[in-house]
Parts: structure tokens; sequence; C-alpha cells
DNA sequence: CGGTATCCCCATTGATACTG
DNA sequence: CAGTATCAATGGGGATACCG
């Protein structure tokens, strides 16, 4: 049994602050819900692509998906889209430097997630 | 510009590793998914409490809801169901071990979830 | 090429009522 | 007290077709 300053100091707050924390935590949690958003910024991990790069790198997803979350990455500044004036139009969607401070959240969700995994399944 | 390598410093992984990553990831973005999990886990930092404590304590959830979100706490371990035979029945609910070594997972949210509050809306 | 428009399914959530 | 049953609404997501 832990005493309630450990399980204080393990949870980093009060529930008072607990409660304050709740909002970002629930808006870091919506940015990368989905099915489909970490495989797109890991697409784009290496270097900027089209659409149809994208489209095919990802399995599984359909066009009004892509284009719906790459909507999404955008309103959150993790991508950038970039329109070149050709013909045909190419447009190009690359991680802006906002999304790369992502890092330690993926690592620490990683990381957990693993453990979980072995308390869940295996142990 | 950001070379390659300072890219994949940032990513922690080549796309390869990274879709290794992926199933990790979505694991612990699942478990904290949903509108009431962390309210619930929140509500019994504390110390454990009852079906109508929590119901009380959380505003807005339904009996159902907080039922189902209690059982897939349970299933993931990170909340216990104690059941004292009593009349009328009492059951109690607390937070496991497990559960506490969400607080790195958390606290990156956080973290970065007020970074990115920071970056959308004021900056 | 880079998307939209449309239609539809079904899973999640909620409201309300009820039970052991 | 601690839930379950039932029904209804909402919307996320997929299939397909189409457009500038």
């Amino acid at each position: 049994m832990k005493t309630k300053s450990e399980l204080t100091k393990e949870m980093d707050c009060q529930p008072e602050e607990c409660l304050a924390a709740l909002l970002p935590v629930r808006d870091a949690l919506e940015v990368l819900s989905g099915r489909w958003k970490l495989p797109i910024l890991i697409a784009l991990s290496n270097r900027p692509k089209r659409f149809k790069e994208i489209s095919k790198d990802i399995n599984g997803i359909t066009d009004k998906m892509l284009s719906k979350e790459l909507k999404d990455l955008e309103i959150n500044k993790l991508v950038i889209r970039t329109v070149y004036d050709t013909f045909p139009p190419t447009v190009e969607y690359a991680r802006t430097e906002h999304s790369h401070t992502l890092y330690k959240v993926i690592s620490a969700l990683n990381e957990w997630g693993t453990l979980h995994r072995k308390e869940i399944i295996g142990k």
C-alpha cells in the first residue's frame, strides 16, 4: 500500500490540479486520436510527400480520410500544405517544426504501451 | 531546414521503427481514449470510491457510461473492483499499482497539450 | 492530380426506465 | 445500492462515383 504522498507524487497533482490538467491532456489525445494521424506523420517523417504518395504508403486509407486527416493535421499545425502552380497541380505535404515537439509524447506512449501489453497479456 | 539525422533523432526512429512503435502507441491511446477514463482515474486518485460516489464526482456521466468505462478500466487493470458482502451490496473501485505507471504518459500529454494550445491559439 | 459529393452502415453515447 | 435494458440520436468512417 502506498502512502497518499506517494500517490500524489505519482499523479503529480492533487485532484484539483489533475482536473486543471485535464484540458491540455484531452487536447493532446484528440490531436493524436484516430486511426490515421500517426501513420500520416510517420509517412511524412523522411521527406515531404504528395497526396498520392502518402495514400500509397498507408495501407487501407481512403482518399476521403486522407484528405480529412491532412486538414486536421494542418489546422493543428503539424503538417504544412504547399501548392505548386504547375499543370497538373502539385501539392506537397510536410511535417512542421511543431510536429517534432511530439517526440516526447509519442515516446512516452510507446514506452507505456509496451509496458501495458506485458501487464495485460504476457507478464 | 533540418538534416535527416536531426529529424530521425526527433522522431527517435526510422520509419520502419516508427511503424513498429505504432502498435504500443495505439494501445496506449486507446486505453486513455474517450471522455470519461481520465476523469474516473482522477476521481479515484485520493481514495477508493463506490459507484454512486464516482457518479456524483463526475459531472454529466450516466450510470451506463460509468459502468462501461469502469469495466474497460478493470479489463485494462487500471482499476480494481471489490465487492463486499453486505446488504445492501457495497462495491468499491480503486486504482491499481499499474494505473500509477501512467504518470509519465499523462505528464507528457499535459506538457505537450499546454505547448500545443499556445502554438495554436496564443503564441 | 488532388481531391469532393453522396450514400450508407454501425458503433458510441445518451435518456429514460427498470431490477436484484 | 449498483447497476442493466431498451430505445433513439449522432456522427465517424468506408465505398463509390464524380469534378476542376
